[in-house]
DNA sequence: CACAATGTGCAGACTTTACTGCACATCATG
DNA sequence: CATGATGTGCAGTAAAGTCTGCACATTGTG
């Protein structure tokens, strides 16, 4: 069971879209300014939950994700779709259809999808 | 923003499904045994904070949800949208429709929902 | 009235998050 | 080798979230 922190979670964004960093550059990259200390914080935790892992090179450390965001996205959105879907992600698909206007593109996309369901199944991995 | 601790989301469910009820009626239908002060305590936190109101009947309180469900589901999902797909509404929706293997029945429902968006779109508001 | 059953108010304790502060380590370079 | 820039380790504070214990209030029934 994946689950973030708001601050654990904003950390991983950083090193999901950027990969291995320093502490002072996960810093720079931080959505909202953020105090070295505090930032490093972050990643100690996140170390010791596992969902981060660090090396030695030179006198710093570089930080890497070990936890991928798609489990994390999945177990986020399992959470979602059991608390407000009855847990079913059907159930969340058709909501989010009515509650949102779609662009022509869009409909035609889902469309498309919705008409070939096992081979967008097969092509998933490539 | 309207968000819940897991304590709070568990005793609001209870809340949304079941109307107006006691303390010991929540305690009843929560998900995990849960002991009668630890509940109460919960209770009296979303009272304050305005999501939830009571009234005294007998020598009891009723209590029931204020906010909304559909308030709370709509800021979970914009937060995970924002987290997790680059805050596009479609990007999940796709992200979930090719996770997903649909049944006949919800493709159809699919189909016909995006073939009618703007008669769903328009019934809506207003 | 007495009393058990049921309920309430409230003061906490314990845990987890979120952050701060500071002394010490490493290293290039003048 | 002295120094300043850059990093690290670690202790500690503060607030939020979770949960407990217990004294007191209300009500139905004998």
């Amino acid at each position: 069971m994946t689950s973030f922190t708001p601050g654990e979670l904003a950390v991983m964004q950083v090193l999901w879209e950027h990969g291995e960093l320093k502490p002072a550059e996960v810093q720079e990259r931080f959505p909202e300014p953020i105090k070295n200390p505090a930032l490093r914080s972050y990643l100690k935790i996140l170390v010791d939950k596992g969902h981060v892992s660090r090396r030695k090179v030179g006198k710093a450390f570089l930080y890497k994700a070990i936890t991928k965001r798609n489990s994390a996205e999945r177990s986020t959105l399992r959470s979602l779709i059991d608390a407000y879907f009855d847990g079913s992600t059907t159930n969340l698909i058709l909501n989010l259809i009515r509650r949102e206007k779609l662009s022509e593109s869009e409909l035609l996309e889902l469309k498309r999808l919705a008409d070939e369901p096992n081979k967008s199944a097969a092509e998933k991995k490539k």
